[in-house]
RNA sequence: GCUCCGAUAGUGUAGCACGGCCAAUCAUACAGGACUCUCACUCCUGCGACUGGGGUUCGAAUCCCCAUCGGAGCACCA
């Protein structure tokens, strides 16, 4: 005989009657990060671990705000650490550690501690010798094809037999450099059969004799280690309770995990999250972006047009909104691919009431009042925050958008924003006359209202991302210097300098 | 080729560990409307999703299997 949720519930009141209100009790929904996984007492330590091959992204500003934020909330310790162990292939850039030192400030997540990888090459030399000693890695001369093959076959390589001894002699000639680069490479012992050949004795430690960028190491190593050695290494000594990181090195784990075995050690928590695509920005590589400044294809690395937090923060993106934007996106593993737009909606609500008022009139147009009165006119600064007036005297000619009046016919009135009305006496030349400035008339005519700015005001370019608008702005516009404001019916903007006109970086609509 | 992940409205996201509270949350986008001397802000309203197929169960977004799609690893990159 078949039971429906009503008999489900009858025999719940007999068995259990306490359990009714639960089952009718509604669950609260989670916002943003999901709980850590905290022992009772215990203090988190987190980590960042950028490579400093190019500025810091949107991309890398998830591992700063989702890993800083943690550490907030638990308490503990946040610490960036520069994984630069790669002097070749993805050479670290010099000014960009501390261009993610800035970076981290400004997001408000200033590290508690600052790690330099290649700074420790000594500490990763300990460990590794340890472990030839143990027999748990080797050195092997296979190159890299032949080795391939062998793992391929799930088969040992022939060096992978060598007696501690042996490995150690020829650890110490890498270390001396007596072999060529790519003639040796330490790889750690795993399980030759395992059934991901993803885990079969990867490699430790290769040859690289290209000086590092760094002076202070410059030549002074010629075997570097491989990121999941340096890595594994590093969360150890650092004692990171977890670890949240993306997704591509999921495989880290389970490879780290042989080392901590044969050390003794407990692997940290770890979390993932997937790869993360702005809309907007197609796929860009640090490497590509490098070409396109050094072939003035973008003015630099603050260019408007690319998702480096230093061109989002010329332009007055608010470092308030993008923690929000990465905190409410949480650490799914699904690959996400998301519109800059929800990032603007997250800071036009910080913007929209710091931000002064001004008129800016792009491909300006000249428009002749006849029998026009000198005067000046004080617009408000902001519309409902009461922080003053803008002062504007007027002349007998304004400048509107071109866009606003090019339909414009003899006859048609608009009103000018905060201003009068006028009444169309002529196309061509543009030319209007004064018909009072109530309000009510303009409302009872359905003016449309346009803004517009005297004819002796200030040149302003703007750089967008989509291009460059020139136009005339108040000249009162240059007492906004590094603050955001509105340019109303245009959008927010970032004045970055006024000192031979204004230049303002647009921020969004 | 082998291996490992993932899949909820246009875009993100909550719910999934422990199956009934889900006729599925919130945000953003979009559409309509109100307000407004800005195309901004604010406020209402609307729109819109459990990838597909099997199975388990009285009951499946949730558990199991298969398929499809997407991502990743098997580097002397990080």
């Amino acid at each position: 005989m078949k039971e429906g949720p009503e008999e489900w519930q009858a025999r719940l009141e007999t068995i259990a009657p306490e359990l009714i209100e639960e089952l009718n009790t509604k669950k609260e929904p989670d916002k943003g990060l999901k709980p850590l996984d905290v022992k009772e007492g215990e203090s988190v330590v987190m980590r960042f671990a950028p490579n400093p091959n190019g500025p810091p992204t949107l991309g890398s500003t998830r591992g700063i705000v989702v890993n800083s934020e943690y550490v907030k909330r638990y308490g503990g310790k946040f610490i960036i650490r520069f994984d630069d162990t790669d002097p070749q292939t993805k050479r670290p850039m010099l000014e960009a550690y501390d261009w993610y030192l800035e970076d981290c400030e400004w997001l408000d997540a200033k590290p508690d501690e600052v790690v330099i990888a290649s700074d420790n090459m000594e500490v990763y030399y300990d460990y590794a010798r340890q472990l030839l000693e143990m027999g748990h890695a080797y050195v092997c001369f296979c190159e890299g094809g032949d080795f391939k093959k062998f793992k391929d076959a799930k088969e040992p390589c022939p060096h992978r037999d060598h007696a501690p001894e042996v490995n150690l002699e020829h650890w110490d000639k890498m270390l001396a450099g007596e072999y060529e680069e790519k003639a040796a490479v330490v790889r750690i012992k795993t399980d030759i059969e395992h059934k991901d050949p993803a885990m079969r004795d990867f490699g430790a430690f290769r040859i690289v004799k290209t000086a590092h960028p760094r002076p202070e190491v410059d030549d002074k190593y010629v075997v570097w280690p491989l990121l999941d050695f340096e890595g594994a290494i590093e969360d150890h000594v650092l004692g990171m309770t977890h670890i949240i990181r993306g997704k591509d090195l999921m495989d880290s784990e389970k490879r780290q995990g042989y080392i901590y075995n044969y050390l003794g050690w407990e692997y940290p928590k770890t979390t993932h999250w997937g790869r993360v695509k702005m809309h907007e920005f197609g796929k860009f590589s640090t490497s590509g972006l490098r070409q396109s400044i050094e072939d003035g294809e973008y003015s630099g690395w603050d260019d408007p047009r690319l998702p480096t937090l230093r061109a989002l923060r010329r332009r007055g993106i608010k470092p308030e909104a993008i923690r929000k934007f990465m905190i409410d996106m949480g650490v799914g593993e699904t690959d996400v691919s998301l519109s800059m737009d929800t990032l603007y909606a997250e800071n036009r609500k910080i913007i929209d009431t710091i931000a002064n008022r001004y008129f800016f009139v792009w491909d300006p147009v000249e428009l002749e009042v006849e029998d026009a009165v000198c005067c000046t006119v004080n617009p408000s600064l902001h519309p409902s925050e009461d922080r003053g007036v803008r002062c504007i005297d007027i002349g007998s000619k304004l400048l509107v958008c071109k866009s606003d009046v090019e339909s414009a016919e003899v006859g048609d009135m608009l009103r000018m924003k905060d201003l009068y009305n006028i009444e169309i006496t002529s196309v061509s030349p543009l030319k209007c006359k004064c018909i009072g400035d109530s309000m009510e008339d303009a409302k009872s005519n359905k003016m449309r209202i346009i803004h517009w700015v005297p004819e002796d005001g200030i040149p302003v370019k703007v750089l967008a991302p989509q291009g460059e608008f020139i136009g005339i702005g108040e000249k009162q516009i240059v007492d906004e210097l590094d603050n955001v404001v509105q340019f109303e019916r245009f959008g927010f903007c970032r004045i970055d300098s006024v000192d031979d006109g204004v230049v303002a970086y647009f921020t969004h609509k």
